[in-house]
DNA sequence: ATATTATGATAGTATTACTATTATTTTTAT
DNA sequence: ATAAAAATAATAGTAATACTATCATAATAT
């Protein structure tokens, strides 16, 4: 990634925060801190409170930007989603064959993410790894469907869309489009966790990434003919 | 499932509670009462306090079973998954065409409870709910590698590779078994919430289970030719 | 220079997640 | 049948969490 992603801007529904926080130094240190602490700590563990130490400030003052960790949590997360779907549009727009097309998409939301595009104050290999061991609880919540309704996961659904609309360009008379794209990014994070947590049940290692096993899931799916 | 189950018992890591629920009255109905509790309320809002008022017993006598909630959660999807493994087993043992069982074990897998087998106090159809809803919250933790030495994962492990050596015999040269045994375990869960939770972003619905989408899936990449 | 806004400091509350102690009841052993 | 042991219940207490509220101070905008 390069200059051209300074001048962009990852756009999250307004309700999420309560200022927003790339609108001041404070809010940008709350931002930056929160990714190191939950990297660290886990989502558990990190409060506001030990976050307010930790940016010199107070736990008072975060509050004045997010109602609770829950909602800085669906920040965070928001703003990685985006960050891929930004990846996802640039890097595909060009290419007219919808198989290599979906192959770079494919690509994109599988990779592990191996460096800091340096583009904001966002940490974004430290995200990744949040977002592998902290976004299922994001939405595992009996607040879901009213915070669906609120539009908290809209950057999450367009990327499954878009995945979607891929995946349908290759062979529209696909059945599963929507559930193939959400198995993808899904079981994309959870082949990570199992490469780092549970290596006897996964074959993806060292240089087995998810990318291949994925790619040749989603293509065999669509060019299958046990159908016929 | 019929009389035969009710002499079957799930063996769970003693490790996971302090004194086993399985030998006293009020264990049992700790067992019971947490599934609809938390079946009600979400794991967040479930406390032993809570628990302990509802069994008309004390909080400190939860206590005595189970270390802390984690710990009874752990428990309960033990159990699930050493009750899907048992029904795994028992509907497909008798099969001998590869096919035909790995078939089978993907509908096992897949499918959603719909009845309460009674061979316990064990409500399975929210218990299913629960898994779907919290199963992921159990392992995505600080604690994780601890707790996997200590082998409070050993019944998942051992599905998973249940499903994966059926997988291998359907096609030994298949590259990603375990990954792809994984992939349908969680991603049936994933599934089942977005059908729940999240209908744009899954094909499924009221009948078109999981298990069409990922019997489809599955079949498709072990015999598929893409890579020849 | 003053009003406005942002931040910081402090205090306070209800709830959680426990631990510890003691009392009471139930079970079991003799 | 009785004593000892084990299980359960009741009560109290603690540190931490997840806040809310209030007031003081600092920065900035007009």
């Amino acid at each position: 990634m390069d200059q051209l992603l300074q001048s962009v801007t990852i756009r999250i529904n307004e309700k999420i925060f309560i200022k927003d926080p790339e609108s001041s130094d404070l809010g940008k240190r709350i931002i930056e801190e929160s990714i190191n602490m939950i990297g660290r700590m886990g989502f558990e563990s990190f409060t506001f409170k030990k976050l307010g130490t930790q940016i010199g400030s107070n736990e008072s003052s975060v509050y004045r930007y997010f109602e609770n960790k829950h909602k800085l949590l669906l920040y965070l997360t928001s703003w990685y989603w985006g960050w891929l779907e930004y990846q996802l549009v640039f890097f595909t727009n060009n290419i007219a064959d919808p198989k290599q097309k979906l192959e770079k998409a494919i690509r994109i939301v599988t990779k592990t993410t191996e460096e800091d595009s340096e583009f904001s104050h966002i940490n974004e290999i430290l995200l990744n790894k949040i977002v592998i061991n902290e976004y299922s609880k994001s939405y595992l919540t009996k607040e879901v469907d009213t915070e669906n309704k609120e539009g908290y996961f809209v950057i999450y659904k367009r990327l499954v869309n878009r995945m979607s609309s891929m995946i349908k360009e290759v062979n529209e008379a696909y059945e599963y489009p929507l559930s193939l794209a959400s198995t993808v990014l899904e079981g994309s994070l959870h082949q990570h966790f199992l490469k780092d947590h549970f290596t006897s049940l996964t074959d993806c290692r060292e240089n087995v990434d998810p990318t291949e096993y994925f790619t040749q899931l989603v293509f065999s799916a669509l060019t299958s003919n046990i159908n016929d």
